[in-house]
DNA sequence: TATATTATCCCCTAAAAGGGGGAATTTAAT
DNA sequence: ATTAAATTCCCCCTTTTAGGGGATAATATA
């Protein structure tokens, strides 16, 4: 019997991924948690074979609570699991130990044969996502914002005019205005515009 | 039996939903659809009473679409389905024909409870998001986009400039201008960064 | 310690956006 | 049929951003 538990923010999608496995007999819940610590103190006294791990949780990201879980138990499989194509994350849930990696337009079937994949040693990537993977090989993961260049785009984003900020950080104009074009440059893009969506869909600011 | 269809992008919900509804007797699972133009076609043929949609989907809003179902098909009743607790959301999915509102941390125990619901002709929402309209009565609902603003505000928030997007919809750039200017005042925002940080927060592009 | 990155400040010019008006023509809704 | 809303275009002028350089000090990081 595999034991599978499940965290994720959703209790619809719960509820919904028990009731898909219930069916299968070699598959056993082990039970769900919605925020992070219930995950964390559920393993204190029980030891699921698979974790299904949202990544988009509210409080901490996927990608530490997957680091955490691996470095402390290391012999809990675990797939990732996400409406986000995005290469760059998926390489890092698999670079911080995820077995597998599903996205939630995933069927039955492929979940199911996901469980199966992982707790058998191997890496599971549904046909998507290995898509997106190959597609997007020249997509490399996207720079990271500095402290300072996160600060900036923040205020840019709210609205504020390089002076504005300036006076904010008591910093000169033309500092933030080096930093603003920086991130035009290291992100490509052409202008703020551009920036601010690019920073908000993926989660940087 | 009370037929129920649902719409999703998501594989996985769509049967996670499947899964739930299956136990219940006085439920007949109807099918299910990823895009719009499934669910048209089904609509075609056969009528359920209530439908289940995800309001983030792809190619339409499930606004338009909720508006569009309940002129043709009087009779569905539909729940909106969705992880966003933005009451200006919930208000329009209302406004546009929508019989009740469940997000996605909603229970098995109230997805059927709203399904009973719906059927006798009443309006269901959930705790969660009863709280979140009661809260939210200072948070007056956004203006809306028209469909020409929305069109240039997503070229604008893809980086082009009122020249180039006067370009590619063949307009004069002093038009474009206007509806840059027009967004900024009716959403009361300094300049375009803020508008498109704005605009991505709360779903119109 | 040597090297790379980050953060800060400076110059210049051209392009774009923003702020204030106004006005005519379509479209949609009552 | 008559409003109301949306779409289109125009003027003037100022502020801000973008693009091209470059330079120096402060932190990390190997």
């Amino acid at each position: 019997m595999i034991k599978v538990f499940i965290i994720d923010d959703h209790q619809l999608i719960i509820e919904g991924i028990h009731a898909l496995l219930e069916t299968e007999k070699d598959i056993e819940w082990a039970g769900s948690a919605k925020m992070p610590e219930e995950l964390l103190n559920f393993l204190k006294t029980e030891t699921p074979d698979v974790l299904l791990m949202d990544i988009n949780l509210p409080q901490k990201s996927g990608l530490e609570l997957c680091k955490e879980i691996k470095q402390k138990y290391p012999g809990i499989h675990i797939i990732g699991l996400s409406t986000s194509e995005q290469a760059s994350i998926i390489r890092k849930m698999i670079e911080n130990g995820a077995s597998g990696y599903l996205l939630k337009d995933a069927s039955k079937k492929e979940i199911i044969e996901a469980i199966h994949t992982v707790v058998k040693g191997k890496t599971y990537v549904n046909f998507s996502v290995s898509q997106a993977l190959k597609n997007k090989t020249t997509n490399e993961a996207l720079p990271v914002l500095t402290r300072r260049e996160k600060e900036v785009l923040d205020l840019i984003a709210e609205g504020f005019t390089n002076q504005e900020i300036a006076d904010k950080l008591f910093l000169d104009v033309t500092t933030i205005n080096s930093h603003r074009k920086n991130m035009l440059t290291k992100y490509n893009v052409k202008n703020t515009a551009a920036l601010v969506k690019l920073a908000l869909n993926n989660n940087l600011i």
